[in-house]
RNA sequence: GUGGUUGUAGUUCAGUUGGUUAGAACGCCUGAUUGUGGUUCAGGAGGUCGCCGGUUCGAAUCCGGUCUUCCACCCCA
C-alpha cells in the first residue's frame, strides 16, 4: 500500500523557476563577498552538541535540532534518568545536532585549524541551517544563511566593510528602500549603567528591542517585571527620545554619558566615517539604540537590516564578538561577521516584484523528429549543437507533432529544429522560431549561426 | 513552548439546517488534425472529503484526538 508523501513542518522544495531566482541571489552575494577578499568555507550539517549549546542563549538551545544517537541509544539511560525527565535523558541519547547558524561552526573550524590559518582570516559561507522554530511567514525550519566573517583583528574597517557589502548586494538586487540599523553592545551597557540598572543588561536588551513593536509603556512594564526600577526607566526616557542624524545622536549621547561613553561613541563614529569615505550611502545607516539582538556572543557593534514596507523581519544581521573562540580554548581572537538570510530576501523581492518577468530559458532549441531514422539524424545534429556551446535537447522519442511542440511551448524553448524525411534526404534542418512561427531549411552551420546570434 | 486557524481531484477553490451518485475552473489524456505548437470544439481519466476514533438510521458537514497549513506571542534570518 502506498501512502501520500509529505514534507516535514517548516521545510520546502525549490522548483526550477524558484531555483533560478534563488541562484541569482546566491550568485550576487557570493560575488560581493569575493570582491572583498573573503574565502569560501563549508562545514558539516551536524556538529557535536557541546559545540552548539550555550552559544545562543536559553531560547537558542531550545531551538536546536538534536540527532538521535545511532544503534542502541537507550543503553546508557536508566530508570532514574527517565523519572528526571527530558533534561536528564536528552544528553544521553543525542550527542549531535544540526547547526543553528554558521558563525559558531566557523569558530569551531578556526580553533581546530589555527595552525593552518593566518590571521586576520576572512571567510564566507553559504549553507543551510536548521532551527526547531514554529514556522511562520518568512520563518522556516531549514533556511540558508550567507555569512561573511573576519577573525583575528580589532580593526573597525571590518565593521565598515560590512556596511559596504550590504549596500553593494542590495544595489545589485534592486532593493532600495531599507535601513541598516547599527548599535553597540557596550553602548547598551553604558546606558544600563547610566540609568542605574547595572547587572540587568540582558533583561534590558530584550525589553528595549521591542520598543517599536509594543510601545514605551509595555517596554517599561516588562523592565519593571525584570526588577529594573521606576527611577531607572524614568532616566531612560531622554535616551528613547533621541532623534536626528547619527552624528547628532552621538554628540547628544556624549553629553548624556560623559567620559564613560566616549570610547564606544568614538568607535561608532569611526565605523560610520570609514564606510562613508569608501562610498557608503549614510542615509541608509541608522544608529538605533533599541537594536539589541538576541545572540549572546555579541560584544561590540551589532547590525540588523530591515527592508521597509514589507511584512518580513530582518533580512540580515550580525555583529562583533570578542571571544567566541575562547570557549573552544583559543582566547583573545576578536571577530566580526554578518549574515544574509536568502529565504527572506527572496520573499521580500517577491513581495516587491523585483524579479524580472522573463521566465528562465533552460534550452535554446528542441530537436523534433518525425520518424525513427530522422531521430537518429537529429541526435547527431544535437551533438554538434551542444559542441557549439548551445543549450539544446531532443524530444526523446518520436511522438505526435502536437505533443512535441507543446513540450517546447511549455518549457519556453524559443527554437525547434524539425527533421523529417525531406531534411534527411537534403542533408538540411528546418529551424523554426517558436514565437513568430517562421521556419527555414538550413545547413547545420547556418543553424548554429542563427542559434548563436539569435539569443 | 503558549493561543488561534486551515485541510475536499494534479492545482485553486465551491459544497445549504447532517440526507441518495461530492461539483467547477485550470491542468492532464484522447480525438477533430498521421510533416507543425499556442486558438477552438467534442469526449475521457482522476477524490476511502488529511488521518484515527466517537455521536447518528445516515457524517465532507457535529464532537474528541492527531498530523498539517497559516497567523499572533516567544524568539529570530
Amino acid at each position: 500500500m502506498s501512502t501520500k508523501p509529505s514534507l516535514p513542518k517548516g521545510v520546502r522544495d525549490f522548483g526550477p523557476e524558484e531555483m533560478a531566482r534563488r541562484n541569482f541571489i546566491f550568485d550576487t552575494i557570493r560575488e560581493v563577498f569575493r570582491t572583498f577578499g573573503f574565502m569560501p568555507l563549508e562545514t558539516p550539517a551536524m556538529e557535536k552538541l557541546d559545540v552548539l549549546t550555550g552559544k545562543y542563549g536559553d531560547e537558542g538551545d531550545q531551538l536546536l535540532f538534536r540527532i538521535l544517537n545511532s544503534g542502541q541509544y537507550l543503553k546508557s539511560v536508566d530508570a532514574s534518568d527517565l523519572s528526571d525527565g527530558e533534561s536528564a535523558v536528552t544528553p544521553k541519547i543525542a550527542e549531535k545536532g544540526l547547526k543553528y547558524d554558521l558563525t559558531v561552526p566557523f569558530a569551531r573550524f578556526t580553533v581546530l585549524n589555527q595552525h593552518a590559518i593566518s590571521f586576520p582570516f576572512k571567510r564566507y559561507q553559504i549553507q543551510p541551517v536548521w532551527r526547531a522554530d514554529r514556522p511562520q511567514r518568512g520563518r522556516y525550519r531549514e533556511f540558508y544563511q550567507c555569512d561573511a566573517d573576519v577573525v583575528g583583528t580589532n580593526s573597525l574597517a571590518c565593521e565598515a566593510e560590512i556596511i559596504l557589502m550590504i549596500q553593494k548586494v542590495f544595489v545589485k538586487l534592486g532593493i532600495t528602500d531599507y535601513s541598516i540599523k547599527i548599535n553597540h553592545r557596550k553602548l547598551l551597557s553604558a546606558i544600563t549603567a547610566e540609568i542605574g540598572a547595572s547587572g540587568k543588561e540582558s533583561a534590558f536588551c530584550t525589553a528595549i528591542d521591542k520598543l517599536d513593536k509594543i510601545g514605551r509603556d509595555k517596554v517599561f512594564d516588562e523592565m519593571h517585571r525584570q526588577e529594573i526600577s521606576t527611577a531607572s526607566t524614568e532616566k531612560l526616557v531622554p535616551f528613547m527620545e533621541l532623534r536626528g542624524s547619527n552624528r547628532e545622536k552621538v554628540s547628544a549621547l556624549n553629553d548624556m554619558l560623559g567620559v564613560e561613553g566616549k570610547p564606544v561613541l568614538d568607535e561608532i563614529l569611526r565605523v560610520l566615517s570609514l564606510a562613508e569615505t569608501a562610498g557608503a550611502d549614510p542615509e541608509l545607516v541608522e544608529l538605533d539604540l533599541t537594536l539589541a539582538r538576541g545572540l549572546s556572543y555579541y560584544t561590540g557593534t551589532i547590525f540588523e537590516v530591515k527592508v521597509n514596507n514589507v511584512s518580513i523581519g530582518s533580512v540580515s544581521g550580525g555583529g562583533r564578538y570578542d571571544d567566541l573562540t575562547g570557549v573552544f580554548g583559543l582566547p583573545d581572537i576578536s571577530g566580526v561577521g554578518f549574515s544574509f538570510g536568502v529565504d527572506r530576501i527572496y520573499d521580500v523581492m517577491n513581495e516587491l516584484g523585483l524579479f524580472p518577468d522573463d521566465t528562465q530559458v533552460f534550452s535554446t532549441v528542441l530537436v523534433v523528429a518525425f520518424d525513427d531514422q530522422s531521430w537518429e539524424y537529429g541526435w547527431q545534429a544535437l551533438a554538434g549543437i551542444r559542441e557549439a556551446g548551445i543549450q539544446g535537447e531532443i524530444y526523446p522519442e518520436v511522438a505526435k507533432p502536437k505533443k512535441m511542440f507543446a513540450y517546447a511551448d511549455k518549457k519556453n524553448i524559443p527554437y525547434t529544429l524539425i527533421i523529417g524525411e525531406s531534411e534527411r534526404v537534403n542533408n538540411t534542418y528546418t529551424l523554426k522560431d517558436m514565437r513568430s512561427g517562421d521556419q527555414t531549411e538550413l545547413s547545420l552551420e547556418k543553424v548554429l549561426e542563427v542559434l548563436n546570434t539569435g539569443q
